[in-house]
DNA sequence: CATGTATATAACTGATAGGCTATATAACTG
DNA sequence: CAGTTATATAGCCTATCAGTTATATACATG
């Protein structure tokens, strides 16, 4: 289950970050260069290259080449696995599972109130 | 499309530490003490302590009170608008938009070429 | 090959994260 | 109320983050 513990870490600290997340929403309308992602943000060239570097790292961008243009491209793969990851807690908000979710609840308070009870 | 966006910056950052996904894991089964989330990891309860602290503020789990226990408990919500999130990104994964993406990549792709020699 | 354009890297800075130990607080229990 | 248990907070340390400016590198082109 935590097998992807690493690539979850960076991808989630990738995330977190707003300039980020808005570069991969325009990255999901297209490759795009360093300078035209850059034009939204007051922010400086550098620092738009050190966030490309993260989502880089986090393997959330591949980086290509056209003369001295370095095009981003978005990666679906670790964007699936928080889509995976996050599906295990569906059970929380969908109600299709209210019922079977607060049934383990229910005997889950039960228990706990005894065990601590004994000590 | 932004408006959640601190709300998104403290979940990705609070989710990015294996150690409190871990715990959120185990709230996924009910209820549990700072003693309980501690016992799996080799760090101090001042450490798990923060930890939890981080989540309440992300608003990922809620803190009760048990005589001296003071219980944590999983909330759905921010999990939720992760789920909305990283849904956008659903068609770059999911075989179904395959077509949608492909096209949508080419006239993109062709765009960006003109635009980059015209200059 | 000199110049302009696109991007990356280096060096610095202030803020925050995440761990520790020591200590404080809160509540139960004999 | 003294001791025990559960948890939180304070103070410290080191590492990393996210921004800056200055500079280097890569490529295109007159």
């Amino acid at each position: 289950m935590l097998q992807n513990s690493n690539s979850l870490n960076a991808t989630f600290a990738a995330l977190a970050d707003p300039t980020r997340r808005a570069i991969l929403a325009r990255l999901a309308t297209g490759e795009a260069s360093v300078t035209e992602l850059a034009a939204p943000f007051t922010m400086s060239q550098p620092a738009i290259s050190r966030h490309l570097k993260v989502l880089e790292r986090a393997r959330l961008i591949t980086r290509g080449r056209d003369a001295q243009w370095r095009p981003a491209r978005i990666q679906a793969e670790p964007l699936r696995e928080v889509a995976d990851w996050v599906a295990q807690y569906r059970q929380f908000w969908d109600s299709q599972f209210d019922r079977l979710d607060e049934y383990l609840h229910t005997i889950q308070t039960e228990e706990k109130k005894h065990v601590r009870k004994r000590k």
